[in-house]
Formats: structure tokens, sequence, C-alpha cells
DNA sequence: ATTACTATATTACGAGTAC
DNA sequence: TGTACTCGTAATATAGTAA
């Protein structure tokens, strides 16, 4: 029923391809060589494959060959996706992030206490935030972690306009920290922090309650 | 940087790996040549390979074996289900339904004139929705587009409880109806519709404005 | 029933080269 | 510069078996 790979060898070519697509660029049989490490027989014989398999329309010319991936392409990327997606949901109990605390400038107390975002914060959420964020440096290699939290059900803080100024929606993560309060990972869809930074609201006074000094290891733990 | 597979080869061995997992039954190598078409030896070097590369812990036993996918594994599917994302986000000018208009049961008109839909309506799309939706039934093949909505910026309408009652949030998809009127496709949380209708709100009737009538094809393009 | 070794068959790769 | 053919060789899969 839904597109599928007979055999995954092509994936990486064709992720390859649908990039380079965007940028209107001609791809050579030696570039697309040089980019993976092989010859540029390897790759001439790798694109006539993906043709074949119609998951690319070529226009060979004699200085290169313009490579689109096709519908078939595009459907088996959604359906990998997907695929990855239903098994990653599965898997993000493991999800956690250790990170320092650093002093916030202030930003996250003014923005917890806006009416509109606090409404809603009680609304969804079940309680009213402690006016005040604890913000968490995340070190380069627990980064990339971040991108996991999209997988994660969470709830949906909407923006608002007011007095001209425009406050963005809010993804809510639900979390404990250093398993001992819980609280919800905040991510603004403006953010006013550094991508490094996590950002978490709670009930609490966290830095009092859980007795907190700049630049202690904190841990924050997915709950969903 | 981030984790990658020299080889995609192993990918589909290592998402089926991970779907049984959850199961918690063994698998065997001949279970597993079954499973893909190829002989029971490649599939016990396959194994062997998934595990020397890092990417499965095993427990071999005398009558099957008990695979588990390792955290870098799991970190491999992140940065192609993340690299996949970023790809297809690109890509979703193409998305477009085609499907036939159907009545509806007047719940549209019920939940587009709650006040505090209406509100937020205007204030993230800009206007006054008119209270009626125009529902499209899809047929089978277009069905599994829908989730690719999911990879759409879309705006988010908060749910709300009034007299006892819960309203749950609204996703809204920009779209246009037969390439001349926009308005949104609405993806709420609880549906109360089923699966195959997608639900279009405007600030217009879109039946008259389009002199549509029961049983017409309807386009829909997602304009985001 | 399993897993996994070794030897052979099959397939994929790349050098040389034509266009 | 391109692409893509042929063909010798390298890599990979399977058959036959042992444990």
């Amino acid at each position: 029923m839904t597109a599928t790979l007979k055999d995954f060898k092509l994936l990486p070519y064709l992720l390859y391809l649908a990039k380079v697509e965007k940028g209107g660029k001609p791809v050579s049989t030696s570039s697309l060589a040089r980019e993976f490490g092989f010859s540029q027989q390897t790759a001439s014989r790798l694109l006539r494959e993906l043709e074949s398999a119609g998951l690319v329309r070529r226009e060979v010319t004699p200085r290169g060959q313009f490579v689109g991936i096709t519908k078939k392409a595009e459907e088996i990327f959604f359906s990998i996706s997907s695929e990855l997606d239903s098994i990653l949901k599965k898997q993000v109990s493991r999800l956690s992030f250790r990170g320092k605390l650093v002093s916030g400038l202030g930003e996250g107390a003014y923005y917890m206490s806006r009416p509109l975002y606090v409404r809603q914060f009680k609304h969804l959420l079940g309680y009213e935030p402690f006016p005040g964020t604890l913000n968490i440096k995340l070190p380069h290699s627990e980064l990339q972690k971040k991108v996991r939290l999209s997988a994660i059900e969470h709830a949906f803080i909407s923006g608002f306009k007011s007095r001209g100024r425009s406050f963005g929606f809010i993804r809510c993560y639900p979390c404990s920290i250093n398993r001992k309060v819980a609280g919800h990972v905040l991510v603004p869809e403006r953010t006013h922090h550094p991508e490094d930074v996590l950002e978490i609201a709670s009930k609490y006074n966290l830095k009092k309650r859980l007795s907190l000094k700049e630049g202690e290891t904190v841990l924050v733990e997915i709950s969903a």
C-alpha cells in the first residue's frame, strides 16, 4: 500500500539529490562520486538505477544533469519518516538532558507573568507557574537531542498580541527536574534564548526548592 | 557530528528490529531472512554486522536471539528523521487533496461559532470564520497524504472548557480551495468526523461563493 | 530446532575508454 | 568538460555443514 524502497541503499543518494534539487544546480556524476567517495562510473549507474526505479527524473546535458525527485520518492520519504516517528515515539521515555544552571535575564519572569500566558498555563497544565524560569545551558553533546522533543506529546500555549507587541506560541513538554520536582520544558516559537538553553517552568521556585546554585548540573527528564 | 550510518543498507533491518523489540519476542536468523527474502546465512551475518557496528545488542540463545537497538541506533533514527523532515518541509508546496463535497451535520457551524474559537481565529488567522465548514471526503488514495500535514507550519487554536464540556485544540493549515478562495484545513484534536473527511474553514461561505454542489470534486491545496 | 563457519556463486565496483 | 559503455576484479550472498 504505502510506497516502499526495496533496497535502502539508494536512500542516501536520494536524500542528497532532494537537497541539491532546491539549489537548482546541475549534478554531475563526478560531483556525486566525490561527495560520497566512489567512482564516477558508480555514480552514473546509481543515477540510472534511481531513474529506472522511478525515483528521479533526469535531464542529461553535455555539461551535467538536472535531477529532480519524483512524487514516488517523496512518498517514500514520508513513509520512512512516519515509520521512524512511530518508533521514536515509543522510545522517548529515555529522553533526558543534563546541563548547567545559568542565570536568566529576567525575561522568564516577564513572560511567565503575562496574564494571557498564565491563564492558558493554568488551564492546559493545571497549575499557575512560578513567575520565573530555570535556564539550563546544554553542552554541545546534549544539544542534538532537542530535535527529539518534536516527537513528544506536548501542550501548546498559543500566542497573542498585546499593546502592539506580539507574543509567540509556546510548546510545553512535561518533565521532571533532578528527579524531584515536576515542571515543563518551554520551547517558545520565537526564542529569546540561544538554542542551547533549556527553559523550565514549574509551579515552584525551582532554584529555591532544589537549592540550586549557578553552574550546578541539573538533570531534566522528559516524562511523556 | 550527528550520528550517521556509513551505509544505509542496514537501515531497514534496524527498523524492523526496533519494531519487534517492542514485542519482546526473540528473532531468529531464519525469521529475519524470511521477512526480507534472503538466506539465513545472510541474516546471521547482518545481525553480526549490526552488533559490531554498535547498532544492536544481542543475546544469542540456542533457540533464537533477543535483539535490542542501542542508543547509537536511536540517534541515527533521529538524525535521519530530522533530515527527512527538513526535506519534506520544503516539498509541501506540492501537497494537495482532491475529494468530494459531502454534507456536514452542522457540527462545523456549531464549533465555528464558539466565541473562544472565533476569537482565536480572528487573532491568529486574521479573519472571522464563516459559521460553517466545508466537508471534503477524500478517496482512499488521497488519505495517506494527511500525515504529511504534520510537517507543515500551522496555526494552533487552543482548546477550552465551557459548561463542563471540553473543546479540544485545532490545528489550522492554510489552503486554497479550487484555486480561487483561501481558507484553512482544520484538524481538530478530537475529531467528530471520520478520518477521511477534510474540514475547511474560510472567511466566506465557500459552498455559495464557489457554487458547489454535493458530490462535486473539490481541490484543496495547502499553501504553506 | 537454533547460529555461524567455509567454499563457491553472484553481484557490485572501478579502470579504461568511446562519444 | 560531460555520460555511460565493457570487462577484470573486489565485495557480497548463498549452499553445504558443523556445532
